[in-house]
DNA sequence: AATTGATTGAAACAATTGTTTGAAACCATT
DNA sequence: AATGGTTTCAAACAATTGTTTCAATCAATT
């Protein structure tokens, strides 16, 4: 919030123009407003960066970068079940999406980004997102049968984030929809608890098309 | 597209402002892109609607509106089970998502008011939304055990159409995550294929709090 | 101390924005 | 044909936008 002056002038605007944007979308926020902020000249916009539209894909690569590094997935040990590493995936998912007051602006960037992609979706997906969702998918793929095919594994593996993203996507939905103590009763902790039970139900059940012999996981779970 | 001479010049320019302001943004949208579009001149925004902010509530309340009846749900009979309800109900969503072409863009404007929301959000849940998501809660509620508690019916649901919308608010990124024939291969019907049975597995293996007996599913599904 | 290059600053520029204005055109009723 | 209210139109307004300009300032090297 307050600018460290060791700060340089381009960190501090693209920290300011990336809390605004989030804030306000692109359009409506200027660069005058982004230059006051960070405590800095109009011209320094066009100085640093050649122009807006620049500004503001660096801005939104810097903050995803900021914020995986912020909410980072916990080491495994090479022995944790599948079944642990889903339940954390998905409760580190969701800090990430409802991360608290600073982190919140980051979700804001990204969501922004999905209703109007411009060219820092590609870029975000290939630097961040894909690693993340390879991680999930291998998780997903111990789960489930060997002999599933790759299409059932990466359907379920968007199920998985599916639900996660819901609280993140549709929260001004559920915010109008709920009371307010029903509202407030969607804590990170009890949303992972839920997501996960849900998907490890659906994925042990899952017996495709053969019944066959059930793969017998060895008292990993919990 | 083309306007009818029978339509009137506020029903124009109502329909104009929907397409684009879902296509561009509120801000990236001029009143002059709007009335050249619908074939007015500029001070009709101003005549009909107070102003641009007036317009863009209008606008997308009529979209919704317009929305649902292009894409209905089945008149289910009395009997109909809550399986084939729910497969209904997940098909038609997905199609209401992922609408072919001209529905493409009322769904690309839910989406900026969501990233976005306005006093339209607020209305939208109140007028359409709503009714939607308690003719799901009912279907939900049939198919949990009978002493299953709110909160876990509500967390339910919200798994349900969290898996649908995913493939709304995140396809830039499927997109760019998947090879372009894996995600041709993203069908309405594959997709609601796979929520349905990973949903309905899931549900019917929770075995909530205590293990108790499994309650006998009569045959019903399919 | 002088010089060089990078950075900052205030002001102006050119273009576009939503909105307003007031007169013309239209249309039904008298 | 005249009237009154509604609708359309071209033009202009006032404000804001991203961008540029060019001189002043700073920092380090010669």
């Amino acid at each position: 919030m307050t600018h460290l002056e060791t700060d340089t002038t381009r960190e501090r605007i693209t920290e300011a123009a990336g809390e605004m944007f989030a804030e306000r979308g692109f359009d409506a926020t200027t660069v005058r407003d982004i230059c006051q902020r960070a405590g800095a000249n109009i011209a320094a916009v066009n100085y640093y960066f050649r122009d807006k539209q620049r500004l503001y894909i660096e801005a939104v690569c810097l903050a995803h970068r900021a914020h995986l590094e912020k909410f980072p997935l916990p080491k495994w040990a090479e022995d944790t079940p599948p079944q642990t590493r889903l339940a954390d995936f998905i409760l580190t998912f969701l800090r990430r999406i409802r991360g608290g007051r600073e982190g919140g602006w980051y979700a804001k960037l990204v969501m922004r980004e999905m209703a109007n992609p411009t060219t820092a979706c590609a870029e975000l997906v290939q630097s961040s997102i894909r690693p993340q969702f390879e991680i999930l998918l291998q998780i997903v793929r111990e789960l489930l049968p060997a002999h599933a095919p790759p299409e059932e594994l990466r359907l379920t593996t968007f199920s998985v984030v599916g639900q996660c993203l819901f609280y993140h996507f549709a929260d001004p939905v559920t915010r109008n929809l709920l009371s307010p103590s029903d509202y407030a009763a969607l804590s990170i902790e009890r949303l992972a608890e839920h997501i996960t039970k849900f998907c490890l139900a659906a994925i042990e059940q899952q017996t495709p098309t053969m019944p066959a012999r059930r793969k017998p996981h060895t008292g990993a779970a919990k």
